[in-house]
DNA sequence: TATATTAAGGTTGTCAGACAACCTGTAAAT
DNA sequence: ATTTACAGGTTGTCTGACAACCTTAATATA
């Protein structure tokens, strides 16, 4: 018995009396249901007049629970059919990621300095995992680039495919989504400042020296050197952001 | 025109008819409000009797998604004040402990990776941006995790707030919003790693090494030398996911 | 007989009204 | 002046009802 341990609790707040609503303890024993896989993905859950009955509660509670499930992409609940546990759980924590950073005065640099880790990981990270399909998949997709260097749409569509592949490529699911929400959130940016100044002749520039970014990355990880690829997936970043930073900047003043 | 070019859209799956119920757009409608700061944390939305006018629905419909932003921790309802907006964003990282569980274990060791990526750099990242306020109050968490070596339950509460503050010294709010949501979900299996051997003689040990590289940590950040923190939150990141790694393999066997 | 149409029942989505539990501020009583 | 009681407003919950929709089966038609 210390001084120190004779202060378990220094008391900072007031005791957060916290009132649990009835449709907060549903949460709780579906979620429960669920993760001990009493309910499966894709399992039908009885109609609400039976839940009703069973929890004991009004539908209006009832109703409040399940959709606050379905918000978050745990369930999913279909009209005339019934109510279902969703079978790609993964989607409740792309939600989630939304919320977060939805609520956020969500800064751009703040996500290209995030999009800048994120993706030269990524791609060290797929130099040692990325299989033959991967890699051929990329190469259609540059390929794809070249072909469209005059359609500025269609060019940002190989582009993001091209960085989705190489997310995928390390078969980590939650890598791949954090790529894919980052991106997301870029893309509209990164069209609005192309497509602003309608083709300049630098955009062909642009986009050629763009392209040879990606080739780079793409031979490093054709060879698995994962450090190479950390690097050249870096330089690419840091090239492309460059024209965000000056759009911001202008924009912004 | 190429083979490729001349391939825009493979419709590959059945359009996905989507029906958009009113607490939807309602919720919608709430979170862009929030976001463009028009309701602040903290301010109190009008009476539900008031928002039922203005969004012309029911009362059930507009508590439906009251309820879903309630229970991700965006408002917060209180019996006979009305309807506020959460000031601290993160109380959602607590309703997350329990969702934690949702994950099954192949997705747990794609968190455990992300998150060694993740919080490496945020400590690279630490290095350089940290003020003296951060590593005190690192220094404060630290010292709680002494004091309580024997009390697990608060011990993992010390430990989790210095790895946010970690991300927080970071000044990127998206990097420390991922660094939460991970912990978040890791938190459920931390602790039940923690809990299901009750109080075995190892673990004082293993929390004594705990410390010893969360100092480490804290040095590293404190002389600004970003590649050394790095490295330090590395080793401490891997020893730590070690536990979890075998308690992994125990429940999917 | 085989196919198309219709009807019935069940299910979710939404609305309206009501009451209980609760908080706050004000007026009345001490 | 302090305490008490009350009234109004607010969220939490229940009940009943109707609309839109899906599935299934019975019916009508070719």
């Amino acid at each position: 018995m210390t001084v120190n341990s004779a202060r378990p609790e220094p008391l900072q707040e007031v005791i957060p009396i916290r009132r649990i609503s009835l449709s907060d303890k549903i949460i709780d024993q579906i979620v429960d249901l669920i993760s001990r896989n009493v309910l499966q993905p894709g399992e039908r859950l009885p109609s609400e007049k039976d839940l009703c009955k069973r929890f004991g509660v009004g539908r209006a509670t009832l109703r409040e629970a399940l959709r606050s499930l379905a918000v978050m992409g745990i369930l999913d609940g279909r009209v005339g059919e019934g109510t279902f546990v969703s079978h790609n759980n993964q989607r409740y924590l792309e939600r989630n990621l939304q919320w977060g950073l939805l609520l956020d005065p969500k800064k751009v640099g703040d996500l290209l300095e995030t999009r800048l880790m994120l993706e030269t990981q990524t791609a060290f990270s797929a130099a040692r995992k990325a299989t033959a399909a991967d890699l051929e998949a990329m190469e259609g997709t540059i390929q794809g680039m070249e072909n469209s260097v005059d359609r500025p749409e269609q060019y940002l569509r190989f582009d993001l495919e091209f960085h989705l592949l190489v997310a995928q490529a390390t078969q980590n699911t939650i890598l791949h989504q954090l790529v894919s929400m980052t991106r997301g959130y870029l893309q509209a940016w990164i069209k609005e400042s192309l497509v602003s100044p309608p083709s300049r002749p630098e955009d062909r520039h642009r986009a050629q020296t763009s392209i040879r970014e990606h080739r780079a990355v793409l031979r490093a990880l054709r060879s698995g050197q994962a450090e190479q690829a950390r690097q050249a997936m870096r330089a690419h970043i840091l090239s492309s952001s460059a024209d965000l930073h000056q759009h911001l900047e202008q924009t912004s003043t």
